[in-house]
DNA sequence: TACATTTCATGATTTAAATCATGTTGTCAA
DNA sequence: TTGACAACATGATTTAAATCATGAAATGTA
């Protein structure tokens, strides 16, 4: 997002996390903003009774956790990591004087906004009321346009686990395992060696 | 948002749309930039059957309809005037360099993007999974922080019909009507003369 | 290799919200 | 003031997804 010369000249810091690492916490001050440089990184609530809800999943080069730097808010949700990864890390202060200075960043920044809340319009959409199969398609075909998956001989291989689907589309496992069956019988989509394929 | 002295001089019209109106369809590709001088505006979906889903209500200063702009993409819902109102409305090109020549609107409306980011986020995770009442609450609470609702005798009064709750949470107004009922028994809310009060 | 853990899978049962039906109350305009 | 229409209300019934239970297959690791 912001380009590395850019974070590097204004005390970026680089920092490890392995798999499972919290690397902030939903109620907490943001302090820092964070770009991806390599690995995954989730954010996520979970509600009263223990279940997950997946906010987004984001990959290299993304950022995440903006939006409350902007609102001096407290995080929505836990930020943490899918796999073992290396991150950015650039102080709240300096991250807005960049923003303030570099009208090009600004304006990533604004795309990148506008980008997420698209699709949060859209999964919105999906989630609050229609049928499993609705919800599962879409975000599919949501995660091939916005994470640019590659495309292989049997179609786009959607890389998330069934337990993901089912925390992305607020589903249960058993309810995403029975849906894709249907959706392959419909031919929407393969599945091969328990991969879904769009 | 986008203080009036500047749209004006930038070519901004004003224009009006009774109520019922439609200000743009979802598919649209964005011509305008659209701000509210008065009324309100909601931008909802309707899916197969009808049922309609209310992504988010505006009212006066606020803008609306802004990411695909930015994108370059179709509208992912329609804008129906909620009551009568008019707007001010300026070309995409205006606005584009608008926001590119000054650095505080471009400021402000990453700002406006990041909240209605944060609200969506926030719902999202209660709508998922969380049960009606929990919804409703978020809803309520939500709706007060963000629209700056005016206290009265009795609380907070939440101007939405039941309709209204039910479309934007994605639930049945019979539902929303028996579940704000349970909530008054649990003494969350009150509802004096149908409206209710937080 | 063996063992533990995660992921996937499937059947039986429960349950809460949707749906259907119908009636009441409130509001606005002719 | 009446009549039409929107909003609110409530009971009965249906239904689809959640839940519960249990096991197999795959994957990672000591």
């Amino acid at each position: 997002m912001i380009p590395e010369e850019l974070l590097e000249s204004h005390n970026a810091l680089q920092k490890k996390y392995a798999k499972g690492d919290t690397i902030f916490h939903e109620g907490d001050l943001p302090v820092n903003y964070f770009q991806i440089i390599s690995g995954d990184v989730k954010m996520s609530n979970f509600n009263d009774d223990g279940k997950e809800f997946i906010q987004g999943i984001f990959h290299p080069k993304q950022s995440f956790g903006e939006p409350p730097l902007f609102l001096n808010r407290v995080y929505p949700a836990n930020a943490i990591a899918v796999s073992d990864c290396e991150l950015f890390v650039l102080p709240k202060s300096s991250f807005l004087n960049l923003v303030k200075e570099n009208a090009s960043v600004s304006l990533s920044i604004i795309e990148n906004l506008a980008q997420r809340l698209h699709y949060k319009s859209v999964m919105a959409a999906e989630i609050s009321s229609q049928e499993p199969e609705h919800r599962l398609l879409k975000l599919f075909d949501y995660s091939i346009t916005f994470f640019k998956i590659e495309k292989e001989a049997d179609g786009y291989r959607i890389d998330l686990t069934r337990q993901q689907m089912a925390d992305l589309t607020g589903l249960r496992v058993e309810t995403v395992i029975r849906t894709i069956k249907g959706l392959e019988k419909k031919n929407e989509i393969k599945i091969i060696n328990r991969k879904v394929y769009r």
